[in-house]
DNA sequence: AAAAATTTCAACCGCAGAAAA
DNA sequence: GTTTTCTGCGGTTGAAATTTT
């Protein structure tokens, strides 16, 4: 004999939650708990189906949840959970305060997927999805014709993804400083707990046998790397401001790139590019 | 101004594994 | 040990909202 049936499937309400039934719930949670979900709704007075009622309380009405857009450090943070842990979107909920599995779930499938791929990245292996000519291609696309709406943040995205499918090997350094952001990388990695598996990120490893390339950061300004931009979060480990961005394979530039102007702020996103050794 | 197309996201569905009888 | 339910998860849907034509 198994367990008692879980509910009368007949004539329980399904579609959107109304004000009073939140409220309801809320009242209920708030007073006794959850319990458990079977039995919560006739308790509460609600003519919902338990897996309702926790969906709704889970997702929605839970105190704290975080309401809003997703800053650009939570995106960055999924791009990379996601890299390491693939659609496991419970897990990735679980490092990201107050943001749940299904919110993050509909941003991945609605805006950063979105991205990526306009990136030329496969938004499942986080690798190029495109050969090195249409990406030469794209980027002159991109770079000669709509030079404007070209930041800092999608040049990197693709420069990176292009060295990493030149078979280059990883490690992301600062110089002068000689900072080494693998270091930083992996403290960071070792605050999300022991459950990650090898780290697989566009960037940034040393000592990894992955294929990846080198980047090269040099001059000033640290506005370049702030707002809006994938190493937004080197502002705080960086002495030395940022201006130009090299990307190197350790023997010769690949890309160069610096800011137009180094007075104009945020909106030195924008770079004079000197791309001719891309163009294969 | 209105119709059509597209995007968003709350909610549902089905499945797998855990738990209970 | 077996059967049945419960819970939580990820994929998907479709109504509502927004944007484009």
């Amino acid at each position: 004999m198994g367990r008692v049936p879980c509910c009368d499937k007949n004539g329980l309400k399904k579609g959107p939650w109304t004000p009073e039934e939140d409220q309801k719930l809320i009242d209920y949670i708030q007073k006794h708990g959850h319990g458990t979900w079977r039995s919560l709704p006739k308790n509460a007075g609600l003519a919902r189906c338990g897996k309702s009622c926790r969906l709704r309380w889970a997702n929605y009405l839970r105190p704290d949840i975080k309401r809003g857009r997703f800053s650009f450090e939570e995106e960055e943070a999924i791009i990379q959970l996601h890299s390491v842990l693939g659609n496991k979107w419970s897990e990735i909920a679980a490092r990201l305060p107050g943001r749940t599995d299904n919110e993050i779930k509909n941003y991945w499938n609605t805006h950063i997927r979105k991205r990526l791929l306009h990136s030329g990245i496969d938004p499942v292996t986080h690798r190029p999805r495109i050969d090195l000519l249409n990406l030469s291609s794209i980027l002159n696309t991109v770079l000669f014709n709509q030079p404007t709406q070209m930041n800092t943040h999608e040049f990197l995205r693709i420069a990176v993804n292009l060295l990493q499918s030149q078979q280059l090997t990883s490690s992301l350094f600062y110089n002068p400083a000689q900072f080494n952001y693998a270091s930083q990388w992996q403290h960071n990695e070792a605050n999300l707990g022991e459950s990650l598996a090898t780290p697989n990120s566009n960037f940034c490893y040393e000592n990894s046998e992955q294929p990846i390339s080198n980047l090269l950061y040099e001059g000033s300004t640290s506005e370049l790397l702030s707002d809006n931009n994938v190493y937004s979060n080197l502002d705080s480990v960086l002495s030395t401001p940022v201006s130009s961005i090299s990307l190197t394979n350790n023997s010769s530039t690949i890309i160069n790139s610096s800011a137009e102007d180094e007075k104009d702020t945020y909106c030195s996103n924008y770079f004079d590019f000197q791309i001719s050794d891309l163009l294969i």
